[in-house]
DNA sequence: TTATTAATGCAACTTAGTTGCAAAAATAGA
DNA sequence: TCTATTTTTGCAACTAAGTTGCATTAATAA
């Protein structure tokens, strides 16, 4: 499973998010990688390495996915739950370093939980 | 602003909401009334009743809208923040009865908070 | 060096939701 | 009431995000 082979495609990907602290959408990995590799690549690629544990996935306020480099996750575990923030101006989106609690909730199992706080960042706020 | 006329479809809409404690996807909503109105008609009074403050929206896990009756909200004040849960097998999606706090970010204004919890429900879980 | 497996590109498709515009329905004013 | 105005609805066409199938290319293994 995950990633077999390290592909210059797969590199130009890890590049881009070792040199961002944000989070990344996948329009906009995408639209920067249009003239390198084809969209379907792009969204493969952010599967296996969600897969494998180097970024995380979740949801910005528009329902689109946005990815970020996983701090504290590999493989097979996925332990850090903390809340990302999107700004509603500039768009602007980031993990924050909070960790949260999985909330219990009776007669249910949870699996995976997901906040995403949306306001102005500290630039659209000046 | 909002609702101004009490129309027909808008009723059908209220009473769906009425009848129902889970939340319901606008994908449901549109196909369950699709003899009845056409679909822009339904998203259209969805975006009413949620300026009413008399239903809530929310993203679920694939991130599509849902709505759910609001037990403390009016137009202009939208009190209650808590999370939702939906179901990872057969999709039951449920407002859940916990009073969540708005996390405070420095240097963030923050507008609004979701959370989403995916998992099994009691169903699913036996 | 050939066989096998994995990665990529491309075009076509799907799905959720939106837009513009014309028609119908409701309300208001005279 | 009758007419003018406003609101609501329907419809078709569109958009945007993401997916699928399949053929091609590239990498690895035997």
């Amino acid at each position: 499973m995950g990633i077999k082979r390290k592909t210059k495609s797969l590199n130009s990907l890890l590049e881009i998010f070792e040199q961002s602290d944000e989070a990344l959408s996948a329009i906009d990995l995408v639209e920067r990688l249009n003239s390198k590799m084809n969209k379907t690549t792009v969204y493969r690629i952010l599967e296996r390495l969600v897969d494998e544990g180097v970024i995380h996935a979740f949801k910005g306020k528009e329902g689109v996915q946005w990815y970020a480099r996983c701090k504290d996750c590999t493989a097979s575990n996925h332990t850090d739950l903390h809340p990302h923030f999107q700004c509603r101006d500039c768009g602007k989106t980031e993990c924050l370093d909070l960790q949260l609690s999985m909330p219990k909730v009776s007669n249910h199992r949870i699996d995976s939980a997901e906040m995403l706080l949306v306001g102005q960042c500290e630039d659209c706020l000046a």
